[in-house]
DNA sequence: AACTATTTATAAGA
DNA sequence: TTCTTATAAATAGTT
């Protein structure tokens, strides 16, 4: 709504998100308690921060209601003050995880090379270094991942040209089988030889292998 | 607000707090609906009119709450049997916040090159293209860093040089004028001219200054 | 925390 | 109620 229109779509950066908050809750609280006042309504109005913390408005007739679940501030109420202790400690488990999850975020993010606006020459070297060291040894695995491949590759291409050999050995057996037999037309099958035992062609077979 | 300032206070014309109250209800609620999803914030809002109609507004995990109070409103004296209504959204939530820690944990030791047993070639590629970049952003970052330290010495060294000539002046001033006085002993004055003329020395402060 | 260029909300009128 | 419009108020981005 202003320098520039914004979705409505939770705010990325944490610090804006923050400043935002405050501003609009004042903004909303106004508006709650004009509301109330011009038009003689009854109104509760209960927010809770993403870290867990409480702020409401209640004119009067609904104020009984709510003082009941924001007894986190307001210690009355003898009678069913049993949901406040747990909602405490479960508001405040959420905080803690909701800051885990932004710091990690930020983190993230810096590793990405974004939200680096703050840091100091130290700092960026030391995420500098992490970064290097996370590429290393990324690298390191990529290595292994490309052996494991080759050796496949070699392994396949050692079975292929085995393979080959048997072929080639049996075509040779048979040629001279039906060399002998009928004393005809050898040739076809000299040829046919020579195709199998083609090492180009036992290492292109070895690779379309692979594709697979 | 508009074609006229108002006063707030309560609207005499029933028929004007009528209006007023149904442009402004909608304008509140999409206020409070705006915070929940800019700055992830629970939100309860409730809203009697003065003939008692309810209006209300709850982001999931008020809801429960709100509930029932709306229920207070037709059948009060409520048995405090059920705090798991309550109990299951805050599970609910919690367990999601978990998970995305658990999430952003696992990317950051990625980051860090650990936890890579489960990736294959592309995804490793797709890994070291993200520190590549981040790499490469915290690297502009640095140099960033470096030219406004180095701006910084320059300045620092400028305003030094400055301060050495007026001081070299002055001393030269004062040689001239003891000179001029007492015609002996302008040999020690001299020296020390020389000293703070040192273009050496005036960079060392410099330097130094940038240390703290 | 203050500023300000814009957007948004809305009072009055139709 | 709904639409329009002139103006007040809220606020996003900036400092």
């Amino acid at each position: 709504m202003t320098r520039k229109k914004i979705q409505i779509k939770k705010i990325d950066n944490i610090a804006a998100r923050q400043v935002a908050f405050s501003k609009r809750r004042k903004g909303l609280f106004k508006k709650a308690k004009e509301l109330a006042i011009l038009c003689d309504a009854e109104i509760g109005l209960l927010v809770f921060s993403a870290s867990g913390k409480l702020f409401d408005y209640a004119s009067s007739s609904v104020q009984g209601l709510l003082e009941k679940h924001s007894s986190v501030h307001s210690e009355n109420l003898p009678n069913l003050n049993e949901p406040s202790v747990e909602f405490q400690l479960e508001s405040n488990i959420r905080a803690k995880l909701n800051e885990e999850v932004e710091k990690k975020r930020h983190e993230l993010r810096q590793m990405k090379g974004e939200e680096l606006q703050g840091l100091g020459l130290e700092e960026l070297k030391k995420l500098e270094k992490s970064l290097l060291g996370g590429l290393s040894r990324v690298a390191e695995m990529m290595d292994g991942r490309n052996a494991e491949l080759i050796c496949d590759i070699g392994r396949k291409v050692d079975l292929l040209i085995e393979e080959n050999q048997r072929l080639n050995q049996l075509v040779e057996k048979m040629a001279y089988q039906t060399h002998n037999m009928q004393g005809h037309s050898s040739e076809s099958i000299v040829n046919n030889s020579q195709d199998y035992d083609s090492s180009d062609t036992s290492l292109k077979l070895g690779l379309s292998f692979l594709e697979h």
